[in-house]
Order: structure tokens, then sequence, then C-alpha cells
DNA sequence: CTTCAAGTACGACTTGCATCGTACCTGAAG
DNA sequence: CTTCAGGTACGATGCAAGTCGTACTTGAAG
């Protein structure tokens, strides 16, 4: 019931080239937008993001940013929640997260 | 002689998918750590970096790294300048120069 | 003029990555 | 137990991007 907690990098370790290469899609940026403008930092469940994309591919989303050491996943077996690991970023890359939260959501559409 | 400074977007025209593709390659990355780390701001030549990379593919990389805006590039035919566009990246992502400055140049090694 | 170095243009190759189809696992509800 | 929804694992596919070879252009030096 508690949900175990998915290892990603420690504070001191994360690496700047993956959390560019992390924030470099659009899917994985708005999700990372929508975390830094809410500041109350509570734990989402996935599917509250609304990506157009299939389930696969937003756990392959989801997994990279765990790697990059962006968000948390808390395994509950048949579902998954996500929580933004806003202190390790802040303290590692200070600024980050408000150039995020400052980006207007809908704002810069690719290509 | 004066060389003529080949285009870029404007300042308020920034994307910041296209500057996280952009500092998502090792080596695009460099380059700009090694230009926010000098205060001086001087315009330097395009070979002044040591990319272990042919001429053709730093081309590449400079190119990417204009149309993202971050760098302006000077041609003067048979040679080019590159000058970081720090004010205008500072007034539309404040705080992301210092980011790249602060990170340490053969930290991490990606791979 | 010729020569040379720096850079670009174009194309080909290769790798990486986003995406999805199929199958399987997990836990909750009947 | 069975059923079902959420999520994962594995593989395949298609496309974007990094890389380089060849050829061409530019400007300076001789």
């Amino acid at each position: 019931m508690a949900g175990r907690n998915l290892v990603g990098p420690e504070a001191d370790a994360l690496d700047l080239g993956a959390v560019f290469r992390a924030l470099a899609d659009e899917h994985r940026r708005s999700v990372m937008m929508e975390l830094a403008a809410d500041r109350s930092d509570s734990e989402r469940g996935c599917n509250s993001f609304d990506l157009p994309i299939s389930k696969q591919t937003q756990t392959h989303h989801f997994r990279v940013l765990r790697e990059a050491g962006l968000i948390d996943e808390i395994d509950y077996g048949n579902r998954k929640g996500i929580r933004l690991r806003r202190a390790d970023i802040e303290k590692r890359f200070p600024g980050l997260l408000t150039l995020l939260g400052a980006e207007s959501p809908g704002g810069t559409a690719p290509r």
C-alpha cells in the first residue's frame, strides 16, 4: 500500500546534459512546466497530464524524467505517483524551475 | 572587412524548446559553457574551442546555436566570429547562463 | 595570377529517440 | 476465482539529428 519509490540519481549527481536532454522533448517539458508551476508540490497521478500519446510512450517519458533526477516515481503496483524533486533541483541547478514555471503552457509550438 | 552578422531570432522570440534542444548536445553545451564562463563576452574565433569533430560538423553546431538565438555569428568570408548573446538570453531566460557558467568544463561525462 | 587556410553546401551514413503493437504484470472490485 | 483498468517489458518502426567525405567559395598572403 505504501508504494515504493523508484530510484533516481542523488541530488549532487544530477547531470546537466541529462537534464537538458530530458527537457528537449515537448511532452516532458510540458509535464515539468506543470509541476514547476504548482508550488504545492503535491503528488500527482501520471495520467493527470493529458498527454496526447499512448501509455507505453508515457511510461518512457516518465522514466527519462526520473533517470534525469527531475521527478520521483512512486510505484503502487497498478498505479503510479509523480512528484517533483524541487529541493534537489533547486540545490543543484538554482533557477531552472523558475524558467520552466514562467513559461506559458501552450505558448511555444515546436517546429 | 566589417563582416556581416548572420541573423538569428529576436530576443523576445527565443524558444525554450529550441534552447534546450541546442544545449542537449555535449559539444554545443561545452561551447556555451566556455562562453558563459567568460564574463568579458569578447568575440572569439570558432576554432578556439578545440572541438574533437570535423569542420563540417562544427559549422552545423554553430548554426544550431545561432538559430536557437544563443550566439551571433559574424561572417568575414574566410573566417567567422562567435559572440554570446548574453543580454538577450538573460532578458528572456534569466539564470540560464549562470547554470552553464557554474558547470565544471570536463566534469560530467555523458554516456 | 597562384596558393593556402577557413568555412560552407550537399549528400550519405549511422545513431539515437519518440512512438506504438503485442503481451504480460499488478491490485482492486465483483 | 474472474474481470478490468493502470502500468510495464520487449520489440519494431519511422524520423530527426550528429557525423563526415567531396567539392566549392572566400579572402589573405606570396
